[in-house]
DNA sequence: CGTCTGCTTGATGCGTGTCAATTTCCGTGG
DNA sequence: CCACGGAAATTGACACGCATCAAGCAGACG
């Protein structure tokens, strides 16, 4: 649909959330040349091994990187939320290291590598705040790795909730205890290294547990602490500050019909 | 001992890898002011939750990244050679968000975290090779957990193998199918999220293959090809380059005497 | 109203974990 | 130089979590 509205505000939001920016700096990123487009659910937006000459922004939507191994099972790597760089990964190499793909429709930006190269040679803030950021992602990466690695099926699947409310929050997205949802229970095997079957199983003991009730396309949780121990889960990782997930109405952002369709 | 003769040439030069930097960006990195010390194994670099004021890189030996659950079980989130910054994950949070130890004795510099961004500000080009170091590691870290939430234990043991070989290589600490190992069998079963009972029956399993022999302090790998293909390894991910690790004569510079000791 | 995708359920087996004991290795002190 | 001690590697018996295979069910959509 209506392609014009979009700006790249999602992006600068998201950069100035952990490095501040001044407003020049932000009027810079604004002004970086781009092209949006709109996609429906399962579109590839980047594919593994082909050239990536321009940066991917989501500007609204969900989204997730993966990578597929040698005898064809998948291993989800991220799930992006607006105001995320898609390929923070590819580095300097202009050959995308794993597929991202659209988990509902979205809103991309692509912008030039080079312009957003040249943007942030420009401004050595917006430099220092690309660097913060693919830090942090590192972080998130890295506690990935610890609970595919070292947590049970039940607590892997309650990180993963709990990640994505926290960072959900953190993006303004939702607010309460009830939010989007947008990962088959398929996908969310293949983001916690189990097979779908075991994830229905796992999820359908949360729900016994009264932690939280999943739906295909919202999750309810209801005892927000009692997910927290069952998941291992301390936010420090995500590097967000301070967030308050307790003292939220149950607010009824949980209806986002642009994310519900298609 | 010595602890003058030690430049962060090594730090430069990781940096150039990936990004052309010109002389005046190295002098720039060369004169940053640091500190640097000498470690004996296991020595912890940083803890989990602790103050992170300076930024600390491995001039000379190796590291590794962990972190630990609730329940006590540990995952070690990288493994850190020579010119590697340790505490890339942090971003701009000045606590800690893993654990970084030493695998054997160690040469560290300790750069104050505001030099690191005062050069990077000052040197555009810096920025941009901090940033896309980063990404880099990302990519490394995005491939652990592929290889833990989607490989076997044989696999996932050849495919640690495989990844520090080529580093080592592309780092030119070593050059040939023999080259220092310096993990322990549990150290890798936390690498890779498996337990050290498990890991020693499976390095069995890859020395029966006749793909590699691995002691305490040094790894030969007899059949390269058939270690990749065990492994499902493929080296993009790294973003190194073409390295190419058959035509190599068995080196001796697996005795290393100071990485031996202690 | 049929088809397709995603969710659910059951039966069965394998890959790893767990527990526990033993052996090898290597640095250290007598 | 040898004896000791502690850490790492090795081995075996057993248990269990999760994968696998296969079938049935429910909602979404044209």
């Amino acid at each position: 649909m209506r392609d014009q509205p979009y700006s790249l505000a999602a992006f600068a939001d998201k950069l100035s959330q952990r490095t501040a920016l001044g407003k020049d700096e932000r009027e810079a990123l604004l002004s970086l040349p781009h092209r949006t487009s709109t996609l429906p659910r399962a579109t590839f937006i980047a594919r593994e091994g082909e050239c990536a000459s321009h940066c991917c922004t989501l500007l609204s939507g969900f989204a997730y990187s993966h990578r597929v191994t040698g005898n064809g099972s998948r291993q989800v790597t991220s799930v992006h939320m607006a105001g995320d760089l898609l390929d923070i990964q590819n580095g300097a190499s202009d050959v995308a290291v794993c597929s991202v793909q659209a988990l509902g429709p979205v809103v991309i930006a692509h912008i030039p590598r080079s312009a957003l190269t040249a943007v942030a040679k420009a401004h050595p803030s917006i430099a220092v705040a690309l660097w913060t950021d693919t830090g942090a992602n590192a972080s998130i990466l890295a506690e990935w790795l610890v609970r595919v690695g070292r947590l049970d099926a039940r607590s892997r699947i309650a990180h993963l909730v709990c990640e994505l409310a926290v960072r959900q929050k953190s993006s303004g997205i939702s607010a309460g205890p009830c939010f989007p949802w947008v990962l088959t229970q398929e996908q969310l095997g293949d983001a916690t290294g189990m097979t779908s079957v075991h994830v229905n199983r796992t999820v359908q003991i949360l729900r016994r547990d009264g932690l939280l009730s999943m739906g295909q396309h919202r999750i309810e949780v209801s005892d927000w602490n009692g997910l927290c121990r069952a998941a291992d889960f301390s936010p420090g990782y995500l590097q967000l500050g301070d967030i308050d997930m307790l003292p939220s109405s149950p607010v009824a952002i949980c209806e986002m019909p642009h994310l519900m369709a298609v």
